[in-house]
DNA sequence: AGTATATGTTCCGCGTTTAGACAAATTCCC
DNA sequence: GGGAATTTGTCTAAACGCGGAACATATACT
């Protein structure tokens, strides 16, 4: 029951109707691929003739192609399975971080076509820009990729979307730097620049397979420096009105707490970071500077976790103090936004099966609904790049979404 | 952008196309009348003959009716206004509190056509579903109201509207109620119910006038008994999984802080709730049991205020203190949602002038952004009912709702 | 070889927008 | 007072796309 804003709506015209259908049509041909017109005229509920005419105007624009044909089921006509064409076509997804810069290159599918490259980031935008560019063009020729549709990007810190600025990144020392412009200008192909909590939470919408209910309401929680959120309501990325929506690592677990990265204190990012994390094994005070001596420099949480399962009770004590602030705070997130599904991305999931009895003990003791304290949540393995496979979607999903309309 | 759910979507049809723009058309109407058909056709940007075929299948299902003739602003024909037709056709809106019961019969623009009448709650929800039988009944035969379109009712608790059930309202004592079927059944007109807090929301977004974007990303946060808050999102009340979200009361302002009513400690609802506040000023400890000794027991937070504006330095110390911690929690609503605007209502609110900057220097304190320290925050007064508003609104908004597609 | 069945195409009907013409109503101007 | 200009509202034909059914094609079973 959307309210229909009457100083911005979308009249239906007399294309509409074939507009919204063949978008469908060519969900459904994705999600069910290899499939016949026959079969996605029964999925629409329409006559076989009005999918045969969706089928020839996605064929015409090359979105989909016509594969082998199938074996009948009973007797009758084989049908011609179809496919959604992503051939000779490709996406850039790059992932900028504070210490590397990762680029992956997909199809428009979003299966990954080569390996995952990465290199040192410059926090200097110019050179930055300049070795990007470098790379993708790079890459582009090395691979048998065909012709790039596009590139996306994704960042920690605040974005812009529709100007394509970098209002802060704080980790990268960035504030107001326009970022793809540049870099559009650079390789003669268009940009889009998002956060990077946002475009996990992308990832998962436009990736995962089976229960979509799940999926088109759901938050993405990454830890790593920062805790960053994504959160998709409706099968929509909530963006708020500065594009600042789902800065959940901000919400305090107690205002008294450990001071944190952004000046105020008790946020739950200052618990469950990662920094946070090896501070407490450390034995540093939290509100103190970041601990960056000898010892602690190259130590990360990996290798924590490692000392935990091999037997170091000071270490898993650690990292069982961080589980416990962990499902605290996402009881906080389902209290607020009760999503059907919670995605969980960041080193500390490697101890995932030390830390999930911890976590949703945490969670069932403040979710207020035992409905609640159920909610899913799901792993999501560093392996699988959320970020990158985000950035990808950036660009990959506009051509698969919803018409706006109304 | 949003995802197609390729196991839950709604293929255009031949009307399709009409039911969008006949919509938005009855939108138009609502938001401009008096208009005409012409004006109508430009705002939408399509012939002035579709604006009529349009206008003539509202005309006779009787949604709209033409009232008399315009002026003419130049030379040429004079233009037949149109108006919404409210005419004969009445909302009941019910709002249950633990203590009382409110009724409001509104026309279906939720003009209000009578006095808000009101009687003590009786928990035994047979025998309050016969006394709200009995007083809508009086109330619709007394009026010159007309037929009832329907009855929009609104519990402070857990709701599944789509069963009719209320399945938790602790201050009601209430657990898995099913109220609108029997109350239905009583009258024989459709009942909906909901959340109150949700309902609140609903409530902002369909009678606010003017900046309409700020609506339609709001976030409704009442204060009274409990923190309970509605959230809107693209013109859309966000439900959640379990039609529980949007329960940022019970997210914590400090884990370790004072026990809340919940079960779980350091509740924001248990920092500012009125109970929060007047425990503050008698000086109790919030974790103890409720103060509801002879002296206390008919003390209210308005009296409180009143005490404050006398000059009570401790009434005003206390009221201070909710402040600081409204604005802190608004902050979290702020940084987790960056929503365009909140909505603030409950008795505080009566101490608005005093508290103002305490509230917003909290904001600003733990804002992440300075957009975020600058959200509009409106004072929504106990005067204009939300609560039943938005149980109306639960009724009478439907009809002019966008229609589902894709 | 004949029949049954499934696929994919084609044709016509109908609802809706799009475009333009036209009558009705009203003011301006001579 | 009368004609021109302008605006409103209706009407008709064209274009677009779904709805339904017929038809050709292709395959398996008997």
């Amino acid at each position: 029951m959307r309210k229909i804003n009457p100083h911005d709506f979308k009249v239906a015209r007399r294309g509409t109707t074939r507009e919204i259908n063949r978008q469908i049509a060519l969900n459904l041909i994705r999600t069910h691929q290899p499939i016949s017109r026959a079969d996605l005229a029964r999925l629409m509920n329409v006559r076989r003739g009005v999918a045969s005419l969706l089928v020839s105007e996605l064929l015409s624009e090359s979105l989909i192609f016509e594969g082998a044909l199938g074996e009948a089921v009973g007797r009758g006509r084989r049908p011609t399975f179809l496919y959604i064409d992503s051939r000779q076509r490709c996406v850039v997804g790059v992932d900028i971080r504070a210490s590397r810069t990762y680029i992956l290159v997909t199809d428009l599918m979003g299966k990954q076509l080569g390996v995952v490259s990465s290199f040192q980031t410059n926090k200097d935008v110019a050179v930055l820009t300049q070795e990007l560019a470098r790379r993708i063009k790079q890459t582009l020729a090395d691979k048998e990729v065909g012709s790039c549709a596009g590139i996306g990007v994704v960042v920690p810190g605040m974005v812009d979307p529709a100007l394509g600025g970098v209002l802060h990144a704080p980790t990268l020392g960035w504030r107001d730097v326009n970022l793809r412009d540049p870099l559009a200008a650079a390789l003669g192909i268009p940009v889009q620049i998002e956060n990077s909590g946002k475009a996990c939470a992308l990832a998962q919408l436009w990736t995962t397979r089976g229960d979509m209910v799940a999926a088109t309401n759901s938050v993405f929680v990454s830890i790593s420096d920062g805790v960053g959120t994504g959160i998709v309501v409706n099968g929509e990325l909530m963006r708020g009105r500065h594009n600042t929506a789902g800065e959940f690592g901000h919400v305090p677990l107690s205002i008294d707490g450990p001071r944190c990265s952004c000046g105020a204190t008790g946020c739950w990012e200052s618990y469950v970071s990662n920094l946070a994390t090896l501070s407490r094994y450390f034995g540093h005070d939290l509100a103190e500077a970041r601990p960056r001596d000898a010892e602690t420099a190259s130590f990360t949480v990996e290798d924590l976790i490692a000392r935990a399962r091999a037997g170091d009770a000071k270490a898993l004590a650690a990292i069982n103090s961080t589980a416990r602030y962990l499902g605290l705070g996402l009881a906080s997130i389902i209290n607020s936004l009760d999503p059907a599904r919670i995605y969980i991305g960041g080193e500390i999931t490697t101890a995932w099966s030390l830390i999930e009895p911890i976590v949703r003990g945490a969670v069932r003791e403040r979710t207020l609904t035992d409905f609640g304290g159920t909610t899913e949540i799901h792993i999501v393995p560093a392996e699988e790049h959320p970020r990158l496979r985000g950035a990808v979607a950036l660009v990959a999903a506009p051509a698969f979404a919803a018409p706006m309309v109304a």
